[in-house]
DNA sequence: TATGAATGAGATTTCATTCAT
DNA sequence: CATGAATGAAATCTCATTCAT
C-alpha cells in the first residue's frame, strides 16, 4: 500500500470519525465522508468495503486510544486517589469526544452480529491490556478478568453520563461521582498492582 | 378519544415494541409497524405525528414498567442482599426484553434533542420514584438525588452487559457480578431505607 | 386489488415493455419505467419485487400473446401451405415488436436461474398449447413433445432472424425463408392435426 | 507492436472470455478482466478502447474457432449422416463453452449498432467460409448463400437449446435432435458438396 | 506500457410521510 | 378514522473510464 493511498485512507477514517462522532453513524452517509474527506463519492469504496467496515476500523482506533491512555499514566497511579481521578477525568474527557459514535455502536452491537464480534473481541483486548497493565498475580485470575470486564463496563457508563451532561443535570456531580469511581477502580485494580 | 381509537393506538404501540425489540428503531419503518398492527399503512400517522413520537411514547411505557418492578418488591427488600438480588436478576430479565430498543435509545439519544429532553424527564422520574420508594430522610438530598442518578446509570449498564450476555462471555458471571451490584445498591439505598 | 391499482399496475407494465423493447433490458431504470408510466420514482416498487419481477411479468404476458396467435388461426389452418405462412408471417411481425425484450430474455436466461426457470415453464406451456391445439394422437406423446420443442426453437430463431433484418441482409429473403420453415411446420404439426 | 504487449492483450482476451462465459458481459467489468489477467485495473485501457471492443475481438475469435472445427472435418463428411451428426456434437460442445457469450451477443446486437454491423460482417463470413468449404457450383448462388445462412440461424439456435439443457428438459434429446438437424445439414450443404 | 487510485454519473432500492377515497 | 397507493428524496453501492506517476 503506497503512501499516498495510505494518506488517502487516513483522510477518510478522520473524515468519518468526525462525522460519526458528530451526526452518529445513521446520520452520515459514505458520500458525505468521502467528500469530507477531500474525494469524490464513490472513491469511498475504494478503500472500503462498506459503512459498517470504516466504522469497525474506527472503533479498533478508538479502542486503541484508550488503552494508550491507560498506558500513559504514571508509574503507580493506581496507588493514589488523586491520580485515578485525574485519569478518569482524562477519560470522561475521552468519551466526550466519542460520545456520538459510542451511542452509535451500541445500536449497531445490538442488531449487527458483526459489529457484536468486534465489540467482544475489542473487550477482551481491553480487559487483557488493563490486566497487563496492573501486572497481576491474582489468585484466580479467571475471575479477576471478569471483574476488570464489569468495572470498564461500569466506568464506561459513568463517563458516559458525565461526558453528555446527563449525570450533572440530575445533581450527579464529576467530582463527588469521579470521587467514588475511584474508589471502585481501587478497589478491583490497585491490590492487584501492588501485590 | 373513542375506546376503539385507544384500542388501535395500544396496537400499534405494542406492535412498534416489538419491532424495536427485535429490529431496533433503525431497522423497521412505520409502514411495518402499522402491518404488524394490523393496519393499513397510512393509519400510522392518524395516532402518531411521526416515527420518533411513538418510540418516546413507548419509552414512558418502559419507564413505567421499570418503576412497576420496583413498586412490586416486598416490604423491606433493601435490608436483605438476598432480596436485592433478586430484583436484580428481575432487572436483567428486563434488560433482556427491551435490549435492543434501549440500544435505540442511546443512539438517538445522542442525536435527536427531542430524545434527549424526553430522557432527561424520565431519569428524573426515576429518580424521584426511587427516593419515594425508599423515604428517604437524607441528610441532604441533593448529594442524595445525584447517587441514586449515579446508581441507576450503574446498574442499567451491568444489566445490558448481563442481558446481552457480553459480560458472561468475558468472565463476569451473573452471581458474582449481581453480588457486587447488589452490595452497591444496599450501600446507596439501604441506609436511607432503614433511616 | 382495486380497480386503480390494476390500472396502475398495468401502466408500469406496458411502460415496461416499451422500454425493454426499445432499449433492452439492460438499457432501462425502474425510474425511467415510471416515470414513462406517469408515475413517480420509487412507486415502482409498490407494484413490483424488482426490476426483475416485472420482466418475468411481461414475458408471461408475450407467451399468452403468442398463444393467442396459435388461437386465431381459421380452422384447418395447419393443412395448407399458405395459412401456415400467413401465420409465420404473423409471427415474424410480432417478433418484430418483441424483438429486444426477446433478447434481453436470453441474456438473462444465461446468467440468472429464475429466468431460466421461467422459461422453461413457458416453454412448456407453449408446447403444451400446440399439441393441445393440434389435438394430436400421436403414436409417441413424449417423442412428439420434444418434436413441438424443437420446432418452436427454430421457428423462433428463424423470426428473429428476419425480424431483425439479419437474413435478408445475408440473401435469406423472407418468402423463400418462410416457404422452407412452413413445410417444417407442416412436416411435424399437419400429420398430428389431420390424424 | 512488441511480442510482450501482445501476450498482455491475448492473456486479456482470454481472460475477458472467460468471465463473459461465465457471468455474461453484463455480469463482469473490465477491473475484474484487467485483474483476472494479472494486470492492474487501468491497464485494460492500454489494449482496449472500450469494453464493448474487447468483446467484439473475442466475437471474431469465436467465429474463428467455429469455423475451425469447420474445416477440421474429414474429408467427405457432408456425404455420410453419421459425420454429420458427429460434427454437431462438437458444435453442441462448443456453443456449451460459449453459451453465456453467446446470449450476450444476442443482447448486444439488439441494442449496440456496433455489435450489429460486426455480427453482420461475421456472419457473412461464416457463409462465405461454409461455401467455400463446400466449393458450390450452385446454379443460384445467391439462394444458395440465403439458404446457407438460414441453416446456420437454425443450427445455432438448436445447438444453444441443447447446450443449455433447455431442450432435453422439453423433452427433446440429443440424439433425436441432432438426427433431424443432420438432415438439415446435409439437404443444404451435401448435393453442393457433391455436386 | 503498467499501475491503481480517483472519478462521478447512475442504478437499485428504501422509507417516512402525504393524500385522495 | 381507515386505507394503501403515491411520493420523492436519499442512501448504498457499482463501474466504465481517466489520469498522474
Amino acid at each position: 500500500m503506497s503512501a499516498r493511498t495510505e494518506r488517502t485512507r487516513a483522510a477518510l477514517v478522520e473524515a468519518a470519525a468526525a462525522q460519526f462522532n458528530s451526526v452518529g453513524y445513521f446520520g452520515t452517509d459514505t458520500n458525505a465522508i468521502a467528500r469530507a474527506a477531500g474525494l469524490g463519492a464513490g472513491s469511498f469504496y475504494n478503500h472500503f468495503e462498506d459503512k459498517l467496515s470504516i466504522f469497525l476500523d474506527i472503533y479498533r482506533l478508538y479502542v486503541t486510544e484508550v488503552l494508550a491512555l491507560v498506558h500513559s499514566q504514571p508509574a503507580g497511579w493506581l496507588g493514589r486517589k488523586a491520580t485515578r481521578v485525574e485519569f478518569l477525568r482524562a477519560l470522561v474527557a475521552h468519551h466526550r469526544r466519542w460520545q456520538r459514535f459510542r451511542a452509535s455502536l451500541v445500536a449497531l452491537a445490538a442488531t449487527e452480529p458483526a459489529v457484536r464480534t468486534v465489540k467482544h473481541q475489542q473487550r477482551q483486548r481491553q480487559v487483557a491490556a488493563v490486566i497487563e497493565h496492573v501486572g497481576s498475580r491474582a489468585r484466580n485470575l479467571e475471575e479477576f478478568r471478569g471483574d476488570v470486564a464489569s468495572l470498564i463496563v461500569k466506568l464506561e457508563a459513568i463517563c458516559d453520563g458525565l461526558a453528555s451532561g446527563e449525570l450533572d443535570k440530575l445533581g450527579a456531580h464529576e467530582a463527588r461521582v469521579l470521587g467514588a469511581l475511584a474508589d471502585d477502580l481501587g478497589a478491583v485494580l490497585a491490590p492487584a498492582a501492588s501485590g
